[in-house]
DNA sequence: TTGCTTGTTGTACGATCGTATAATAAGCTG
DNA sequence: CAGCTTATTATACGATCGTACAACAAGCAA
């Protein structure tokens, strides 16, 4: 036992520690208290390790959301693989994941808005965010396509539910008292029912 | 003509100088730039104005905000009185108008980012916020009965509108690469077009 | 003109920012 | 055990942060 708090860690358990101190910070107090100071104090190491294993807290902060959009993406395909085998059914769990935890959380919510804003100023943050929502809407045109929707109208199809539940989200997390995520996904539903015809 | 740069204005006229130096700032550096000095340096004056006018940093960008969504609405009205009778045709020039310019614009989208950052860990932000999309909500609605849609059916309408354009907007201006003013609009009709039966 | 109000500047203060760096401790190899 | 690697801490440095404050200047009243 060591005397002072010293606890050696493996470089990536630590890097998952300050992604997870990261995400925790930029929920609570948004992109503006995400510094490397707090970080560290919600990791409960010294600001130091912030340099050494990630060079700087951009990087820090980068890995931050490309790890979230996994998360995401995971939650995602795991509420397909649940839903059996019904195409229709399938696409309907896909959009209705997006309104149930860990997706409609309003910790996950301030992490992606401090994201949207460093996408403006930021090149690399903007080539995640590009790579995140193609990668979105690449599963979407599958679960179209299963639906039978013709290949032509996929693209614009996925764009638009896309749209839809990023809005529906958005306005779900940032003001709970005017939308609850049963009526978010029968807005969503009845959308998607008129996009299939 | 005095030797230095030291120029009296009207209080009000300082304010809105200030104002529009913010929105500058957010629209090129995003809510991390957003200093005292960078937006005094923008307007072209001491900092010591932001706190003499404002009381604080906090509040003028609050009355940005607060003064960016009296302009996006003004817009949406502008474009509602220039549309004609028709009451689909109204509501499809209010759609539209979300991915036109002055709205569809990149120094806009910083500056509502930037916002939807600080709803997290501001009050008196979510507050304003709350507010500025009931007034969409609210315009929608009247928009929506004049083209017959039955009461009961309004308010649900009026969200689903507003996500799909929030989302369509959002990634209009993200991703100009994926998706351009013509195709959103087009989304959006068809999808309003579904809902109006 | 003189005096008063107040918009404006310039600067200074303490706090916090990101990062660099030297010292230290843990674990591995020999 | 000795020696090496490296994860970690603690601290320091310069820059920038928001705000306070005293001095100054412009306009107006008398």
């Amino acid at each position: 036992m060591s005397k002072s708090g010293f606890t050696r860690a493996e470089p990536d358990a630590r890097r998952q520690s300050l992604i997870e101190a990261t995400a925790s910070v930029l929920a609570r107090d948004g992109a503006g208290g995400a510094s490397v100071r707090a970080i560290a104090l919600e990791a409960g190491v010294s600001p130091g390790l912030v340099t050494h294993h990630f060079g700087g807290v951009d990087a820090l902060i980068a890995a931050t959301y490309a790890q979230i959009g996994e998360q995401v993406s995971a939650a995602l395909d795991a509420a397909v693989a649940g839903a059996g085998n019904d195409p229709r059914a399938r696409l309907m769990a896909y959009v209705a994941a997006s309104f149930l935890s860990p997706i409609a959380d309003r910790a996950l919510l301030a992490t992606w808005t401090a994201f949207w804003g460093l996408v403006i100023a930021r090149v690399e943050i903007a080539a995640l965010h590009d790579t995140q929502y193609a990668r979105y809407r690449d599963a979407l045109e599958a679960l179209l396509g299963a639906c039978g929707l013709a290949p032509a109208a996929r693209r614009r199809a996925a764009i638009a539910i896309t749209a839809l539940v990023d809005g529906l989200w958005l306005e779900l997390c940032l003001s709970p008292a005017v939308l609850d995520a049963t009526e978010a996904r029968a807005i969503a539903e009845a959308q998607i029912e008129a996009l299939l015809g």
